[in-house]
DNA sequence: GTCTATAAAGCGATAGAC
DNA sequence: GTCTATCGCTTTATAGAC
């Protein structure tokens, strides 16, 4: 089944992309580095991708699906208060950021520094903000039943979203507390802060 | 006077430096593109720095002196309670993060993605360390004095760093709130969560 | 010290044989 | 589809004239 077999090898060069970006950045990460991990060519690399844009371009848009799916599937827990679902959703952002690196926010960071004014760029701004109103509602929704105070939900997001996107930079798992424990403290100081003292 | 026009010349390169990598990020930032930004050619350039990583090497050394000194001069401020000076602290770091873009924590992020395990790399986290510590200490403080209820400082610290460090990403001074009140946020948030609640 | 000129290497992308 | 070979360009860095 050669179709098959293409989608595969389609795949395989996503997920070497990923491997190699890891370690060298988006930038630094050559066509020729992703060929040799994906166990092809260079040439034959450019038979799936008509260029590196638009390798990191599907390879961000494969990144938003699965990250989506997995955060959607938390709002459908409508069994968890609000709060509890804002947890989870910060657990799966941390865990996409550290563990696997393919967080839409992390890549919309990574390329921002090598490309902030491109088509792609843009299209990837736009990514993160689709991402972060996962969060955003979610938050809004605990000011609204009245858990926590009203304030600003979007800058607060993105203060909670930056203390875990900004783990891949220091977390070790060697060496550091497990990834879910990290998040609980980060979340426990916010939430905390956000809630409301009942008299 | 020729050494100070020397001096003065290395360091129109490091301002230069600083311009183009804003823009371009580090990797990107060519040896041509600051040697046209400081007025001189690129040949020119290699008479001041010896390569691209020692150029980079003794551009995080001046910010680190600047940080340093900035965030050494709160601490002298032995009116302010631990918490406020804490506050301070995390302002200087978000004022350095985006509006001038010359964190020492962020230099390490950015280049990071490019360079993870170089020798330049390793320098860079011992610089982020040392930096991390003035936050650390100061919050061990608020803890020790019992402002703040007890937990893993380093840890608390990295999230607050991370908070501020990312806004030198969405952070846009047109649309966005000054950046002094976005912090007061952030910073309320996390310290109403530490806070004891006195009985 | 400053420049022009150029070396040496790596990049993305293409051509064309098989 | 896969490869080798190569183009055209950009990069860091050096040589050498002035």
């Amino acid at each position: 089944m050669p179709r098959q077999s293409d989608k595969q090898r389609h795949s395989d060069v996503l997920d070497a992309a990923i491997t190699v970006m890891r370690d060298k950045g988006i930038q630094r990460a050559s066509i020729r580095d992703i060929a040799e991990a994906a166990g092809m060519s260079k040439s034959s690399l450019f038979n799936y991708f008509s260029s590196k844009d638009d390798l990191i371009a599907r390879l961000q848009g494969r990144m938003s699906e699965i990250a989506r799916d997995e955060l959607a599937s938390v709002n459908l827990r409508s069994n968890l208060a609000a709060s509890e679902r804002l947890r989870e959703l910060l657990k799966i952002h941390a865990y996409h950021c550290v563990e696997r690196l393919t967080s839409p926010v992390l890549v919309t960071f990574m390329e921002h520094w090598g490309n902030p004014n491109s088509v792609l760029g843009r299209e990837q701004l736009a990514v993160r903000d689709s991402y972060e109103q996962f969060f955003v509602k979610t938050l809004q929704e605990c000011m609204d039943v009245g858990d926590f105070v009203a304030g600003n939900a979007q800058l607060l997001v993105r203060g909670m979203l930056g203390m875990t996107t900004w783990m891949s930079v220091w977390y070790n798992d060697e060496v550091d507390e497990p990834l879910s424990i990290v998040v609980d403290q980060f979340v426990d100081m916010c939430f905390n802060g956000l809630r409301k003292n009942v008299p």
